[in-house]
DNA sequence: CGCAATGAATTGAACATTCAGTTAATTAAG
DNA sequence: CTTAATTAACTGAATGTTCAATTCATTGCG
């Protein structure tokens, strides 16, 4: 009889692999409830292991946000934004940024511990600004564009990027509070509304100007 | 000699003092750091007397969420926006609701953490929506007052309501990561611009119309 | 072989909770 | 007014469990 044997895997494929449990973990129990026990028994492997790869459960937390971190990074290296004519532009971009995708790229209940967690982690902290500061630079990019091309109106672009990151976010604050679909969905466009009369946005005229 | 006695508190007292603790443990510590154990050692008394009017940990957190979110209902009621006058009232309430007093009414790195609870115990969900609510209504009344005075042109008022809560509680969320005071300030303003960009605020004619 | 991956066994502290008992305040009866 | 009965506030000890962490042994791959 063949006993099943285990399979070794190296640090580069088990780490990542021990942290998205972690980050299961957290999403179904939060992390008051995400002990390093429970993330090896989801596993099945022994605890020990866990702690041979991170030494202490600190570690492995500031570790997680990296984690996340490096996936929201690859969210807005890959936005599909291709349109070049502006008013189309603009619109592909707020239609990717309020997108389900985009909601779900990372748990908004994990990021609201780890957020919580940022205000006494001075490490967890600088990569959330970190985190922000790119985002933030991205969209200041595309403002500047649009404002190039004389289809917005608003201030500094970097600071109306940043009020932009603060829509955003408050509206991942809240979606989860809209249980049925409509609601929801009507929440979604009269936030992309919103964002569209703060930046002063000029629609296309249909025929003469 | 008058060994110094300890005062008895009836549940009315001790109850909330119990809570506050517990609150404050949860802003020092973290929701995960957050024991019965820490929190009796920080009031000077037996981990069982908050067994004894608690009886449950879980039961505990639900009237803290309860406490914090009347916390936030009175201040809610107390708002004072007292100008009649429709350009100063606008004025004066997104005033009120930027200011600092606001802001720090609540803890907003316990907030998140509480957040974060909601995805997971209907509980607390439901206590949240509620206040969101309260909150919503309270926006839409104003709102509908700027716009029968026409210094407004939003849409729906109750769904803009709900734009501008996200927009406040995305405020909150950013604030902690700015940390000088200069961009903290700026980056208020700028908020407020943009709420008034968003409703489509008239500015009063300085002149003649 | 040598070293990284893994597992077992165990530590001591902290955890929430229970329970039995004590102390103080309140009420009612004498 | 005094005192006994009742109730609520509170304490202390002990429960079994889980916690993160350590030490040391074993296994398998290059």
């Amino acid at each position: 009889m063949n006993k099943p044997l285990k399979i070794r895997k190296n640090a580069e494929l088990r780490k990542p692999e021990i942290l998205r449990s972690f980050y299961q973990t957290i999403i179904d129990e939060g992390l008051e409830g995400a002990s390093i026990g429970k993330v090896a028994r989801r596993m099945n492997i022994h605890p020990s292991l866990i702690m041979h790869y991170f030494s202490t459960k600190e570690n492995m937390m500031t570790e997680l946000v990296d984690y996340i971190i490096n996936e929201y990074g690859d969210l807005l290296k890959n936005v599909s934004v291709h349109h070049d004519e502006p008013h189309e532009r603009i619109h592909q971009l707020l239609d990717v940024l309020w997108s389900d995708e985009w909601y779900r790229k990372t748990d908004v209940s994990a990021d609201f511990s780890m957020l919580s967690v940022s205000f006494r982690h001075e490490k967890v902290n600088r990569r959330f600004r970190h985190l922000y500061a790119q985002f933030g630079k991205f969209l200041a990019k595309e403002l500047r564009r649009f404002m190039d091309a004389g289809i917005i109106s608003a201030g500094d672009p970097d600071i109306t990027a940043e009020v932009l990151v603060s829509l955003i976010e408050g509206y991942r604050h809240f979606k989860h509070f809209y249980v049925d679909s409509d609601s929801s969905e009507r929440f979604r466009q009269e936030m992309k509304r919103a964002v569209l009369n703060m930046l002063g946005y000029r629609p296309k005229q249909a025929g003469a100007g």
